[in-house]
DNA sequence: ATATAAATTGAATGAATGTTCAATTTATTT
DNA sequence: AAATAAATTGAACATTCATTCAATTTATAT
């Protein structure tokens, strides 16, 4: 009896908008107020589907950490070919996916994990089962002998070392050209990890 | 005639308060109210040294930034010798300066450049400068025949890649061991780039 | 001592914050 | 149509925020 949970989907749909706020004008200039003025609805019934504040940023932290994992599109599955590694590392390397998401936030909830122990224990999981589905595929290729590269693990986190570490740098580069010059390099970095032409 | 400016000093005292609450509170909980209460001052002396909240913040991130190159403590000075090179890289890739700087501001300032242009290029300068100083480093050493590094900027350039990525992964390792053990791999990858035995 | 200018205080501002709670609206079942 | 339960609103809450401005204190030079 009585109406039709709409819970999850509005759940979704704030947080969905949060996102799209906080990217505008940043995390902590994003208020439930605001929120809930671009969606046109009472600021309580944010609080109604969301405890605390923390527990809507929580819920954004996981839903930025999902879209992560989903743009890199490492999947876990069998049958992984050479093409298929090549690709990979290409993605990684591209930023086609940048459009799709939105730097500035993950690295504005990356910092918040130095205080607290929860994110932190969420981005270590992602950070780590990427580099488990890359070895993974790594390991697959030499098994395919298509590849020989001793130590897939350590490989696979390397690479990802790289690609952090590019990406740092490079986010604070302004100049188009110099950005596409440099991405380039270090992809061809990783290839020579792999043992791969590319 | 009148009274002797203290500007200076206050200014100083007043950022490095800035400092210490926001590294043990988080950027985002410090309030001007709350720097000036732990200071035993009025809030309207700070307004009084810096005009707006968001001039004291860019006072802060130069401030945090001056650290950062200063911990790293790579001088552009001549007569580099190999082992002042083995040296740098070793200090590096320590984190005996960690207790010095807070990695959490430095990250919660990194992200704020990806909405503000003035702060994306301080962080732009700084990462080049250090990379400039690398590379030099690396040119005297060649030029007294010490080492063979073909390349000596685009090599600074991908320690430095390494070093990054390798504490952004690192922050969020918890376990000490593993966090040693991995760092220590990541620097013998940048002594295999300068061709020198660790 | 007096003048001067900077340091510092204190009170007040309006706006925005997250959160509460009771009241009302709406959809669904019987 | 009546009952029910969730959705949603709206008003109110105390708190905190950055900032203002006038008043006062304090140090220095003449």
């Amino acid at each position: 009896m009585g109406r039709k949970s709409l819970k999850e989907i509005r759940q979704l749909e704030i947080i969905k908008m949060f996102y799209k706020v906080a990217k505008k004008e940043g995390y902590e200039n994003t208020s439930i107020a605001k929120i809930a003025k671009v969606m046109d609805i009472n600021p309580s019934l944010i609080i109604h589907y969301f405890e605390t504040k923390e527990d809507l940023t929580y819920a954004l932290i996981d839903y930025i950490l999902d879209r992560y994992l989903l743009i890199y599109s490492i999947k876990s599955k069998d049958g992984i070919t050479k093409e298929d590694l090549k690709q990979t590392i290409v993605l990684l390397f591209s930023k086609k996916w940048n459009t799709l998401f939105d730097d500035g936030l993950f690295y504005t909830f990356y910092a918040l994990a130095f205080r607290e122990k929860k994110i932190k224990a969420k981005y270590k999981t992602i950070l780590d089962s990427l580099r488990l589905a890359l070895a993974d595929m790594i390991s697959q290729c030499n098994a395919r002998q298509e590849i020989q590269v001793p130590a897939p693990k350590t490989t696979a986190d390397f690479i990802f070392v790289i690609l952090d570490g590019a990406y740092f740098y490079l986010s604070m580069e302004t100049d188009k050209n110099a950005y596409a010059l440099r991405l380039e390099s270090y992809k061809q970095k990783a290839f020579e990890l792999l043992g791969i032409t590319a």
